[in-house]
DNA sequence: ACGGTATCGAGAATTATTATTGACTTGATA
DNA sequence: TATCAAGTCAATAATAATTCTCGATACCGT
């Protein structure tokens, strides 16, 4: 995510409301970085919201997702995991763990993807997935 | 997946039973260039034998997930797509219409991806999915 | 402060996938 | 070929993440 003020600048030209609930989850997310479930996130504001409603946190993530805000990830097979680290990187997750671990291109040795067109197909974004070992488990 | 012949062998010596059920989901995928949902592998099935069910169609598919005969795709929000080619390649999928198109290394201009170890992590598999517009949308 | 409108929370609904269960097949053995 | 134990079948119920519904409420421009 961008900056608090940044994104709240967004949120506010694009018509959204800013409502004490939606603040909440987007403290929450800013400067985050771990890759938490709308569950995760819903279990820890409720401590300090407890009106705070399940509906509410989906709600304001899918905002978040059509504005570029956050990025939702298919990594397993029952829920989404969410990323407010909207910086081009891509995701290991650990079969042992399931742990998720962020990979940065400039640490892998030779990390390339098309870009442009491929077979007349444009390419607008890319998402890799590594699955592994992580360095705890090995 | 490989050819009927070496996949009813490899379910044979792992000590899966052959039934026809298991046989006609084996038929569909073996040579099926498309990634089809178990919903799509069902009710294709399903015209030709009436009795299958949706359990024996998830049953085989996880089976011969367990044994990398296919891979299964989160290509979408709701429901997995089931993949029979097991050869290294990526996917693409058009936001516009959905469709997935199989992407191969060489056509690209430079993929290349990390192998071994990344900070201390071990990869042993990569998932690419690029999205954007395909051809025909264009 | 007021009123129209968007959002809230609570719970019901949706839906892909998995688990359960009793009857039936399969395949190894004789 | 007949028998039998173990695995598998189909139908249905269960699971659970996410979305939808809706009456009540809070926000914001005027």
């Amino acid at each position: 995510m961008h900056s608090f003020e940044t994104t709240i600048g967004r949120l506010r030209s694009e018509g959204f409301k800013l409502t004490p609930q939606r603040l909440s989850v987007i403290r929450y997310l800013i400067g985050n970085k771990t890759h938490p479930t709308a569950a995760v996130i819903y279990g820890d504001l409720k401590k300090k919201y407890p009106s705070l409603s399940f509906s509410t946190v989906y709600n304001t993530l899918n905002m978040l997702e059509k504005i570029s805000e956050v990025q939702s990830l298919h990594l397993f097979d029952d829920f989404l995991n969410y990323d407010p680290d909207i910086s081009s990187h891509y995701h290991f997750v650990c079969r042992s763990c399931d742990s998720i671990i962020d990979i940065f291109p400039r640490e892998g040795e030779n990390v390339s993807l098309p870009e442009g067109d491929i077979s007349g197909n444009r390419i607008e974004s890319a998402q890799v997935v590594f699955k592994g070992m992580c360095k705890s488990c090995l």
